[in-house]
RNA sequence: GGUAGGUUACCCAAGUGGCCAACGGGGGCAGACUGUAAAUCUGCUGGCUAUGCCUUCGAUGGUUCGAAUCCAUCACCUACCA
């Protein structure tokens, strides 16, 4: 498997940087247990650790973070093992959340494990002789645990005191109306329980996540130190903000997913490009391998002249094809170009073809278009762009609407066959940067 | 188990017989300005075969010419008591 970071950035740093050095210039210390002690273990290569539990069938960008934070230990030398949460997730981790969760049926979990273990697989690398990443599922050494058996190893190290004195406990016992089921309230103790065996089987010394593990991450310190009586340390991420205050990676329409089924390569792509000037040069640290110097230049550029959003496409481009690879981008990037440039009017057919299917693209029947046309009300909501009639018509005398990006007024437009763009499209725009690609057919 | 209070649109929240598709705020969408930014300003924010019609104020029944508003039952939540 080609990775998209390449060699180029390995060659950067791959003598003498320290991987704390690196990780703190980016910003991506939250908080850490015993940082002089850790550096120094840090001069050798490590094995460290991060799970991901499968709450859904694909990955999304908050948690690239994580994710790329692993890659960024291995580029340095050390040993990343990824942890799909086949135990945990099928629990529920009440970490930053404030209601009590529907569990996973158990088609789900296997289907979602099965899909984001296929996402771990392509941000590390496996092939390296030196340092290969490793994958595994916390549900191999959970799965034959008898619960008398857990309790009795791994429990009697817990005290409930120290449990609830936990954050993400505390919050929801505070709230009276949620609380937290006895179900996620044991969910620290089976994340200790893999740092602990991590540790014992795979010398595994390190455990990174976001700063909401803190608890879980701090619990499997001292269980791994009962245990077995080994000092291991614990690193957290900083969880992402927004300067608007938002949350980092939701749309109104949902998260901005890695799997491109669900968010596709373009949508990817405008996310990226759409970030706040306030954000961007802290995320092209967070979520890109360029160089201290790169972002420094990238940020000076920025600040010169922020309307030419050098370091916005910066960003979406090192993010893009970090995760779709160099050729979808390239593609997303030609369309937006189009989309984007300004003048539409003269793009030739050739020049069209290269949105189509990039953007959102949906197909009409062609005898739809015939005699009186198809009002453009309808269309609209054929297309995506609108949720009923009444939406549409207002965003038409709103002067939201564009057909092959003149604006369209009337409510009551009919759209036929002499709109189409070279006999077979039509572009419509709702707003400034939603575009819809109808096709005849 | 007892008593009191509550349940309104995406969220918060007003409304306590007709002037209610329901004040206000947040969020969202759209417009202007810009740079596919932020801030600001403006409009919209249940549906439709659309100067009207239909559905909606926890659920179901009832009173009434007329109910988000009154009554009854049920469900859920909160507080105090046990």
């Amino acid at each position: 498997m080609q990775l998209a970071i390449g060699n180029r950035w390995r060659a950067i740093y791959s003598a003498g940087v320290s991987i704390l050095d690196e990780l703190k210039w980016r910003g991506l210390i939250a908080d850490c247990t015993d940082a002089a002690e850790l550096e120094k273990k840090l001069a050798a290569p490590i094995t460290l650790y991060c799970g991901f539990d499968p709450t859904a069938d694909s990955l999304h960008v908050g948690n690239l973070v994580p994710l790329l934070a692993l890659r960024r230990f291995q580029c340095l030398g050390h040993h990343p093992i990824a942890v799909a949460g086949g135990a945990t997730g099928s629990i529920g981790d009440p970490s930053g959340k404030s209601a009590e969760r529907q569990l996973l049926t158990q088609e789900i979990l296997d289907h979602n494990i099965a899909s984001v273990k296929g996402q771990l697989a392509k941000l590390l690398d496996f092939e390296t002789t030196q340092n290969p990443a490793r994958l595994v599922d916390n549900a191999s050494w959970t799965k034959d645990i008898s619960f008398l058996g857990f309790l009795r190893d791994i429990g009697k190290h817990f005290t409930v005191n120290q449990m609830v004195a936990k954050e993400s406990v505390r919050a929801r016992m505070e709230d009276r109306e949620v609380g937290i089921s006895y179900t996620e309230f044991s969910y620290m103790l089976l994340q200790a329980f893999d740092f602990m065996v991590l540790c014992r089987d795979t010398h595994c010394e390190l455990q990174i996540g976001g700063s909401d593990q803190w608890g879980n991450i701090t619990a499997g310190i001292e269980l791994t130190r009962k245990k077995l009586g080994r000092p291991v340390f614990g690193l957290t991420l900083p969880l992402i903000t927004n300067a608007d205050g938002s949350k980092f990676g939701k749309t109104v329409a949902g998260a901005i997913w890695l799997d491109p089924r669900r968010t596709s390569v373009y949508k990817f792509y405008q996310f990226w490009i759409n970030t706040d000037d306030r954000d961007v040069i802290r995320y092209l640290k967070y979520f890109t391998f360029l160089s201290q110097d790169e972002i420094a230049a990238l940020e000076r550029q920025h600040v010169e002249n922020p309307g030419a959003r050098v370091a916005h496409k910066a960003l979406a481009k090192a993010a893009t094809d970090l995760i779709h690879g160099e050729h979808a981008t390239a593609e997303v990037i030609r369309a937006s170009e189009i989309l984007f440039g300004g003048d539409l009017q003269g793009v030739s057919e050739n020049t069209f073809n290269d949105i189509v299917g990039e953007v959102p693209t949906k197909e009409l029947e062609r005898a739809r278009l015939e005699g009186p046309g198809l009002p453009l009300i309808e269309l609209l909501i054929h297309a995506g762009l609108c949720p009923s009639k009444g939406q549409a018509r207002k965003d038409i005398e709103g002067g939201g609407v564009n057909i092959n990006n003149l604006r369209e007024s009337s409510p009551t437009r009919a759209v036929t066959a002499g709109d189409l763009l070279f006999g077979k499209h039509l572009l419509l725009r709702k707003g400034k940067k939603n575009y819809v690609v109808v096709t005849a057919k």
